[in-house]
DNA sequence: GTTAGCACTCCAAAAACACGAGTGCTAACA
DNA sequence: TGTTAGCACTCGTGTTTTTGGAGTGCTAAC
């Protein structure tokens, strides 16, 4: 990136906070007045003229002031003085909640998080395809179904309804029962490969075609993996003028109405995750993996619980957002996540009290 | 209701038909041209003085055509002749799907609506609050947790995760599993009352606590009965510039967001249903019973599986919907699930093959 | 009872206008 | 050489004016 001189970089910062503040282009003359530098409009104006070329400010017609470029935005974020003494969320309120159900924490979290941010809000819940099969338990329901039970590690219950064609004795289920724990229990769901189904099956004589079904169902109700997707305050775009004429609000409500485009968008995000190494991601404009948001800006904090199990709180709003709000923000609220879902992570083995979860 | 004679109610009609289609303002020289009725624009200007005298019609300004009233538009819906041979939505194909997870059939279902009426959609699933429990489950998942598994008529599943003080042996959890059956299974959730509670905990003996706490989570669990909502569509509403301004785009939006209030609304709907008796309703603008929606018009069906068990569809437009296209289809889907699912709940004793559910 | 004709109303879109914020440039100044 | 004052020019915004046309209500004739 170019070196700017210390006077450049000023009223560059200047320029762009006046901007975040107030979403207008900003003139000459208001930098000259506002800012602590002592300088004349005229002098500022060359200077903005200077930054123009350099391609961090642009303006929308002639006789308008000054608008950051998308490169002008990514060196104002990444000049941002992480959190000093910024006030900053606590959900300790919502963890109190932690023994009831993921889901009603996150529907909870992502609403208290778009209420206080203003902004529209995704958050997706920790994913488990890494996670471990603690035990499964088959269970007659009638003479046509019987009722498999998953529970993976952090007491993640899926469950799901096979339909047989031959009623199943109590015998004999307790025997696939057993069969099927022996070979499944602490595996993860990449580590059931089709060497470890195949052995069971002959284990299992004549009910492999039962035990095919069951695991098939297994697979697919915990491999289910769409990312399970909560969002909130969506129509907080409307805040924001840039972002409310109405075809940029249709696109933009529509993909955020649209999970499955937000779990490809939170994927992306993971991934970038993964190669940078750092949970807090800042997306300007084109910079994000998704096309319909290149009029906004997009803040990822990816929580990390270990053992693969991860999940992603982002932030959308206009390129103009108060990011080191937003960000400070995230962070602190990552660093909670982790401390409190982590501990019970930590601790479920022995006491935990970790929360029950959706099929 | 006034009596019209036959011209009134032809012209009426031919009046709100073209402002169905057009959302303009109706003059008396369209419908002097358009209908089959041989008669002058001046004529038809004296008719349609008469009808907004009587409250049919209104003109939203001097020069303007004439536009329907909310009781003009209720004139015009209950004469729509129920369905000819209007082509109707099919949904066998994703009946198909009957043995995956209900939820994802109506996550499919509603924006599979949505998509075919081109309108904001919201569906709620059954809810089970008359079903019976069909069997119990519970298991040990650590020496500190025990799961509970609640398989109700139609093989809805809800499970949970119970914190015990104590450890339980194998030995006591199944003798608990036998009680609590013995004394569960069959009874709606309505039946379970203090005295059925207190006779189980009696014999419970030294694990009354436990069974305390297992009904109580049983309880919670399954009349977590904030109606399960399905939205799709949202953003149809930017279809109808009626509906367009970001004043009302807002105030719709958000509504349509809030999964409360529209569980509320579909309270609502069904109450009205109970008393009417008729599966189909129309609310006109303020007929509906919420206020954000006094622009709109709201037509729901509501299927009835028989036991209580009940859903709702809705579509939400503007006043000047297709209402007969969206009415004969709602009327179908709602003959379409009442027959699927109905046969399912009717067949599942002997070869149903009904889906799963979530928790 | 129906229709032709006419004057009148009123909105919507287009055109005309005024305003002002902001720029770029030049020339003067330290 | 860097800074600043001054000035002409640009261009978008908001307001007012103008115009056109669609539609009505009324009257009078059929």
């Amino acid at each position: 990136m170019e070196k700017l001189n210390e006077r450049k970089e000023s009223i560059l910062y200047a320029i762009i906070a006046n901007y975040l503040e107030t979403g207008e282009p900003v003139g000459s003359r208001t930098i000259s007045k506002s800012s602590d530098l002592k300088l004349s409009s005229a002098t500022i104006r060359n200077e903005m003229s200077d930054l123009e070329e350099l391609g961090f400010l642009t303006s929308p017609h002639t006789s308008a002031g000054r608008i950051p470029t998308d490169k002008g935005y990514r060196f104002y974020v990444d000049h941002i003085i992480s959190s000093k003494d910024r006030e900053v969320l606590e959900v300790k309120d919502l963890m109190i909640a932690q023994n009831e159900k993921m889901e009603k924490f996150f529907k909870e979290l992502v609403s208290y998080v778009a209420q206080n941010t203003q902004l529209p809000t995704v958050i997706s819940a920790p994913s488990i395809t890494k996670n471990r099969v603690k035990f499964v338990q088959l269970s007659n329901v009638d003479e046509d179904h019987i009722l498999s039970v998953v529970v993976m590690d952090g007491n993640v219950v899926r469950n799901n309804v096979i339909k047989v064609l031959n009623p199943l004795s109590n015998d004999a289920l307790l025997k696939l029962n057993i069969l099927i724990n022996t070979h499944l229990t602490g595996l993860t769901l990449q580590q059931i490969n089709l060497g470890t189904i195949s052995k069971i099956k002959e284990q299992a004589g004549e009910y492999a075609d039962i035990i095919e079904s069951v695991l098939n169902t297994v697979a697919d109700t915990i491999s289910d993996d769409d990312l399970e997707i909560y969002t909130s305050g969506a129509t907080n775009i409307f805040k924001y003028p840039e972002l409310s004429d109405s075809q940029n609000a249709i696109r933009f409500l529509t993909t955020f109405e649209d999970k499955e485009d937000l779990a490809d968008l939170i994927n992306d995000v993971q991934e970038d995750v993964a190669k940078s190494g750092t949970g807090l991601q800042v997306y300007i404009g084109d910079e994000a993996p998704i096309q319909t948001m290149k009029d906004c800006s997009l803040v990822t904090a990816t929580y990390d619980l270990g053992d693969g199990v991860k999940g992603t709180i982002g932030i959308i709003g206009p390129k103009r957002m108060d990011y080191e709000k937003v960000m400070t923000n995230l962070n602190s609220l990552k660093n909670q996540i982790e401390k409190t879902l982590g501990r019970a992570e930590e601790t479920r083995k022995n006491n935990g009290n970790a929360g029950d979860e959706k099929v």
